[in-house]
DNA sequence: CAGATCGTAA
DNA sequence: TGAACTACGATCTG
């Protein structure tokens, strides 16, 4: 054994890293690149190298021997040698298999192995000569370009992904550039975003299709439109509300080159199909009724696309991956802040969008200065003997809420104004009750969604003007991208542990601050109750990102209130 | 026929 | 595990 190493690497492929260890931050950093975090209290944080993992750091680039020789600097004891066996052989099966053009037959593909052992094994694991396939050679098979997109997310199923080099068609020319600001000063991307643009076109004949992951405030749009700009083709594309839809089209004609007359929206008001067309999710996987067709999936066709965007990838709705296997032949770009899906789809985001082409953590952003330094704490405040008897009393699913609607949480709410005294601050939480009773307490307005858009807007400018200090925010906060930044966000409660919603709240407060660049996230939590371990379970997508829960507890009420500030002040804060 | 209001889906 | 919110389309209104 060597207590030098942060990481015990077990054969099932969890990883255990050693939180207050010297090396963690390191082993974090590699660890992130191909595994995925799965539990993370405090004192381990327990990773899972997956088969989807491995692909995708295979597909930045990394070799067997690379996550091999990372596993084994990080490793107290030596890597088991199943785990060993099971890394070489599926790091090696990205690029095994190989999709290409027939240059021969129209409307052909070849999909080509390595080896005619591994050809002969996926043929009978599939029985895909059956279907109107066949093989052409010991280690070539041929296939129609239609199942191009099916091909890939049945074998990508079974455990053989595919890098596909068939190429792309381009689409309807549209000629745009950046517009020039100022002085002749065209726009400037900043160095990770030029990254990025470089990492998805790839070398000549991969790239073309995958994923960015970049956080809020990473400007995810200006590398769409960058992605375009290079390509010079119809585009298409996708986001999840409207309130997005309007921004892209508005960052597109304040940025480029392209007017009102190229750029369609095509959503529930309007059905806009131009060179540029910006749809939501949700017209596309509209039906009529339950079971009548999905209408709108033709907008796929309407036009040649040469680009099709999928903003917030993660997001993306189970429907549409069938369209999307459809349209291969398009070269496809998504964009997320995390690549976790709640539904467990990821695997189809990697073989019908493409791998992850460029990953950018939010702390190495925060360490450029680009985004905003953000300390989270978590304070988990106890409950009074009253509330206590009724939290017991309840049923299991009634006792997340009343464990969440805690009425302590108020004097800690009251405390953190006190400590922020000139700050912008979000109160984010769940339960309207909840909110009404502390919006009412604190005396600050509520936005939710029974809030009209206007007196939204109306508010939000007077937060913007520094008017208005205080908002309290219920669920809306997840979807509007209008939203004012703060530079302080107290978490009063949070649904049963999306990471998403976490991953939401925290973006509001990145944005660069003008004179020290930090800001502060505190999530309320009721002590020994359900919610902590919900709360644990929406933390997981920053910890991965490298951010870290300062925890405070708070014993008891009022007077402890006071106790708990100068602690707060004094050093529950990130390094 | 633009804008408000309502029910439904996810 | 449940509540809250959004988007869409249909119907209504001046």
């Amino acid at each position: 054994m060597d207590n030098s190493k942060p990481c015990i690497v077990q054969h099932d492929r969890m990883v255990l890293l050693e939180c207050g260890h010297d090396a963690f931050e390191e082993a974090r950093e590699q660890l992130s690149c191909f595994a995925e975090l799965v539990k993370s209290p405090s004192s381990f944080h327990t990773y899972r190298i997956t088969p989807l993992s491995l692909w995708n750091a295979a597909a930045l680039g990394w070799s067997a021997t690379m996550v091999m020789d990372s596993l084994h600097s990080m490793s107290r004891w030596d890597v088991p040698l199943g785990l060993i066996q099971d890394i070489r052989d599926l790091v090696s099966r990205y690029g095994k298999l190989t999709l290409v053009i027939d240059l021969n037959v129209p409307y052909q593909l070849i999909l080509k192995s390595t080896d005619s052992q591994l050809m002969d094994e996926i043929i009978q694991r599939t029985g895909m000569l059956t279907l109107d396939m066949r093989r052409i050679s010991m280690t070539e098979l041929a296939f129609h370009v239609a199942r191009r997109g099916w091909l890939k997310q049945e074998l990508t199923r079974l455990g053989y992904p595919i890098l596909d080099l068939a190429g792309y068609d381009d689409g309807q020319r549209l000629s745009f550039s950046w517009k020039e600001e100022g002085v002749n000063q065209a726009f400037q991307l900043r160095d990770y975003q030029k990254d990025a643009v470089k990492a998805f076109e790839g070398l000549p004949g991969s790239g073309g299709s995958g994923v960015v992951v970049l956080p809020c405030g990473g400007g995810k749009t200006v590398i769409g439109m960058a992605v375009m700009e290079r390509l010079q083709c119809e585009t298409l594309i996708l986001t999840s509300n409207t309130t997005s839809v309007r921004q892209w089209m508005d960052e597109l004609e304040l940025k480029t080159t392209l007017v009102s007359a190229e750029i369609g929206e095509y959503s529930g008001q309007k059905k806009e199909v131009k060179p540029v067309t910006v749809a939501t999710y949700q017209i596309l996987t509209h039906r009529r009724t339950k079971d009548s067709e999905f209408e709108h999936m033709k907008l796929f066709n309407e036009r040649q696309w040469g680009l099709i965007i999928y903003d917030e990838v993660h997001l993306l709705p189970a429907p549409v991956f069938r369209a999307t296997a459809e349209i291969q032949a398009t070269r496809r770009l998504g964009l997320t802040a995390t690549l976790v899906r709640e539904d467990g789809c990821e695997q189809d985001v990697f073989s019908l969008v493409g791998p992850k082409r460029y990953d950018m953590p939010w702390r190495q952003l925060e360490l450029k200065g680009w985004i905003a330094k953000v300390d989270c704490v978590e304070i988990r405040v106890s409950m009074a003997n009253d509330m206590l008897d009724r939290y017991h009393r309840a049923e299991g699913k009634h006792k997340f809420r009343i464990a969440a609607e805690n009425p302590d949480k108020l004097p800690v709410i009251i405390s953190i104004l006190q400590q922020h005294p000139h700050s912008g601050v979000l109160v984010i939480g769940q339960y309207l009750d909840q909110l009404e009773w502390i919006a009412a307490s604190i005396k600050a307005p509520l936005i939710s969604g029974k809030m009209s858009q206007q007196e939204r807007m109306g508010l939000y400018d007077s937060f913007r003007r520094g008017e208005v200090r205080v908002l309290v925010v219920s669920k809306v906060a997840n979807f509007a991208v209008d939203l004012p930044d703060a530079s302080v966000a107290i978490e009063v409660s949070g649904s049963f542990g999306s990471r998403q919603e976490e991953a939401q709240r925290l973006g509001r407060i990145l944005r660069p601050k003008s004179l020290d660049n930090r800001a502060y996230f505190y999530t309320l939590v009721t002590k020994d109750s359900k919610e902590e371990d919900f709360a644990i379970q929406r933390q997981m997508f920053l910890i991965e990102q490298g951010y870290e829960y300062a925890i405070q507890i708070q014993p008891d009420t009022v007077e402890r209130v006071e106790a708990t500030d100068s602690y707060t002040e004094g050093g529950a804060v990130l390094q």
